[in-house]
DNA sequence: TCCTTACTTGACACGGTGTAAAGTTGACAT
DNA sequence: ATGTCAACTTTACACCGTGTCAAGTAAGGA
């Protein structure tokens, strides 16, 4: 659990790492990752029992080193609804490229894979959770658009921030960073926040 | 081009389509479309390279069965920006259902396959062209937020009407259709056209 | 010295794609 | 009738990546 030694099972979550994020795409074999941890394939195998649970676990040693749970309920300190949205959008719009090569791979085997399918959901639902709380703080408020079910509002700012659109912004339409965090805070309060 | 034979071609194709909406997900094998079409596996190779190149065929012939160019054309007919809007919302949104179960095929595929990736980027830059048209439309009569670069209005407007967000609010949150294509309406008309 | 643990080495089965080659069938021309 | 050509079938096989199996080795502890 918590010893300090540099083991085998350490090195090959971070060559999985290192290899997901540098090669977009799941162009990464098994035999790939022995070689980059420095390690026989066949000791992998002696650590995971397949391919898809050592992306899992990949993508679990990356949430513990990252802390994305920290980082999300760092959002839910902020007093206003408003500020809260803001502080939430931030926090994961910022997290989605860290993690965005893991992310990647393991939404690629979504389809070929019930448990990437599985892991990925768990991963999401977190996402909306955040989601929901933020929509409710809003609600209580009294900022959240009398017209628009509170359900439906969390359906949609999941749906905002999915990593796809992530995706789709940053890397095919060339958006910054910066731009993406501002386009997403104005477009969630413009959908959610009725014209003052 | 234009001969009335059931042709084999055609039988695979059709066999294809059927298939890949039938399953969600890629677990269609090529013996898979054979036995479909009720044709040996070989003969598909008789008419196709390879797997990615017989998708890329089908999205084709369902393009041309169901005929979206047609449908977003007929869009460009309204009168106001405004309206083009609605339409093309409208006939985008209600054509993504019909080829769902292709399209995800064939994203699926996307980062093993570049040829898939090709094929599928040439089809959304199609509905991108659509966008850039409504939003071209919008801003001649005036009715576009005037703190909206141009460009940025059509990347957004297109990553809203994504085929991966529309999945996700109708699979995933469990919308309808109707409910879906109103939201898409409201949430352009919203990110796009300054209150009034 | 023996045992255990962690790892290596090498071989192999399986499933899916794509290739190669020889055989079958039917239509059509002469 | 004969030949031929095209479309398709049948069978076999090479390739690749995943996952399994079994035997071997090296280091550390009792």
């Amino acid at each position: 659990m918590s010893s300090i030694k540099p083991d085998t099972r350490t090195k090959i979550l971070k060559s999985t790492w290192k290899l997901l994020e540098s090669t977009t795409g799941d162009d990464v074999r098994m035999s790939d990752i022995a070689k980059q941890a420095g390690v026989s394939r066949q000791a992998l195998y002696l650590h995971f029992p397949n391919r898809v649970d050592l992306l899992i676990a990949t993508t679990r040693y990356l949430d513990e080193v990252k802390d994305v749970d920290g980082r999300l309920a760092a959002s839910r300190s902020a007093t206003t609804g408003l500020a809260r949205l803001d502080a939430f959008i931030e926090a994961w719009g910022n997290y989605i490229p860290e993690i965005f090569g893991v992310a990647a791979a393991l939404l690629a085997m979504q389809d070929k894979d019930p448990a990437a399918k599985e892991a990925w959901s768990n991963r999401m639902q977190a996402v909306r959770e955040g989601c929901e709380a933020a929509v409710k703080a809003l609600d209580r408020d009294g900022q959240l658009r009398p017209d628009l079910e509170r359900e439906k509002a969390i359906d949609l700012l999941w749906t905002l921030l999915s990593v796809h659109n992530w995706q789709q912004l940053t890397v095919s339409c060339g958006w910054t960073q910066d731009a993406y965090v501002d386009a997403m805070k104005s477009l969630a309060q413009r959908l959610l926040v009725p014209e003052d």
